[in-house]
DNA sequence: AAGTGGTCTAGACCACTTC
DNA sequence: AAGTGGTCTAGACCACTTT
């Protein structure tokens, strides 16, 4: 049955004077119960899911953000505190949120784990996660190709900020990344003095604010042009593997966009079906 | 609170003459409490989802076959309905389940859409199932290779059923399939007239019983060897996608490997990393 | 001690399917 | 009408974390 819902709900005091409130106490706040115009038939926690979903994908809760309680979102959208349990469950099984008993529940990172290119293996070792170590080999500021403007949604022409980089496995080049950032959101980034980590993201996050929320990869094979064959040292025209990937911040806004090339021989993807 | 658990437990009458039981209750009798004994700390509905999984495996219950009603089960089993929903969601995320509201919960059977082969498209559109048709160019029953009896598991020159079929999109080539089946499987599968439907394992099911219950698929790419050049309309050289399958029946036994090489211009696998 | 998520129970009512 | 799964509620008790 669906219930009345109380309008008239409120977490803050009811004093006028404005006093200093807990982060957390306000976030709940977010939480209104859903827009029941749009319910359409859709079970109650599949709304419950909807609103934490809004919350996540318009920036009010980011990565790493505790939320609140179960039964706090209970009683802030008047749901059972069953239903909100199923709804976190179903969203910590889609990896959005993740759960931690006697803490809370918050907000996945992404996680690069889920890179097809973890797939890159030295020899044919089972899922072991293999260390890659980069080096970058060239970074500046170009204007973009139209074809790279137009994966990263920005006008031809545009100014992007170009970092090339080859991985190693135990000091055998793999794979190389040819990466393209719009140079209005990582300014300053071509600039040789600045060390780029392992882990491109995190200085991006660091140095620009910049969160990745979540990245789109695209897997083919094609043959080595001349420049990939030279850097991962193998002939041209032998088969790599070619990943483009399309990296995504707050507001499903387009930050990088990345094509690694890497050898074929090794790379192996494995999968079970039933 | 873990209950106590009543030995007494019977679904059948008290009689003593063996009377003709329903498919259905006779199954239920399989349900039986987990082993307690090797309980150890785990939850419940675990506990209910282990011992379906163990009569999926063991071949009690097979893909298709309709499961007791979750009252049944909780009966049976001596735990609340909710558990049983419980575990029974929990399978049927795995998809290993499936329900369907108003009659039961059913054993899935092997989706092989799942597989990394429906990646093999025709341009570039996105998703759709793309229909390959597929001709049979080749079949015999041969002492099989080293290297292939052992990824069947079977001894070295063991007699094996050889396919081999070539995969086409709007009449193109698009990808070379090489079969193996261990000969005692599928006795005269050789044999040309048995017609080879594009869903070869539906033949192996209906004429030898051998249901497909799950199967792992290894991706890499290399260079296309001669006769796969030929057979799919490339250079030699040129890269191709090489899928490696290997297929199980009940019992975790192998029944077929498989390799598929297709063109790497008809390949694209794209994934979303969050 | 208080708050969190984790497990489990016991029921209500509903929508769908079959008989 | 009877049986199935689908949704939702309202609690109990537990294990873990923080204060």
């Amino acid at each position: 049955m669906r219930q009345q819902v109380s309008k008239g709900f409120d977490m803050r005091s009811s004093g006028e004077a404005v006093v200093p409130i807990e982060k957390e106490v306000d976030r709940l706040a977010l939480f209104q119960p859903a827009d029941w115009d749009s319910a359409a038939g859709k079970p109650l926690y599949r709304l419950v899911e909807d609103e934490i979903r809004r919350l996540i994908n318009n920036g009010s809760l980011i990565p790493g953000d505790l939320i609140p309680s179960e039964p706090q979102l209970a009683k802030a959208m008047s749901v059972s505190p069953g239903t909100v349990k199923k709804a976190i469950d179903n969203l910590v099984w889609e990896k959005l949120l993740f759960r931690h008993q006697g803490k809370g529940t918050y907000v996945s990172k992404i996680n690069f784990r889920k890179s097809l290119f973890r797939f890159f293996t030295y020899g044919d070792a089972e899922g072991q996660p293999v260390r890659i170590h980069k080096e970058t080999t060239a970074r500046g500021r170009h204007v973009g190709s139209d074809d790279v403007c137009r994966r990263l949604n920005v006008k031809e022409g545009s100014d992007l900020v170009y970092i090339e980089r080859v991985g190693f496995i135990e000091d055998k080049p793999i794979l190389v990344e040819y990466s393209w950032w719009p140079a209005h959101v990582v300014p300053g980034l071509e600039d040789e003095r600045v060390h780029i980590p392992d882990y491109l993201y995190a200085l991006v996050f660091d140095k620009y604010g910049v969160p990745v929320i979540r990245a789109e990869e695209t897997l083919t094979a094609s043959a080595a042009d001349a420049k990939t064959a030279q850097m991962i040292d193998v002939e041209e025209g032998t088969p790599v593997v070619v990943l483009k990937r399309t990296t995504y911040t707050r507001g499903n806004r387009i930050v990088e966009v990345r094509t690694t090339k890497g050898r074929a021989d090794r790379f192996s993807y494995k999968t079970e079906i039933r």
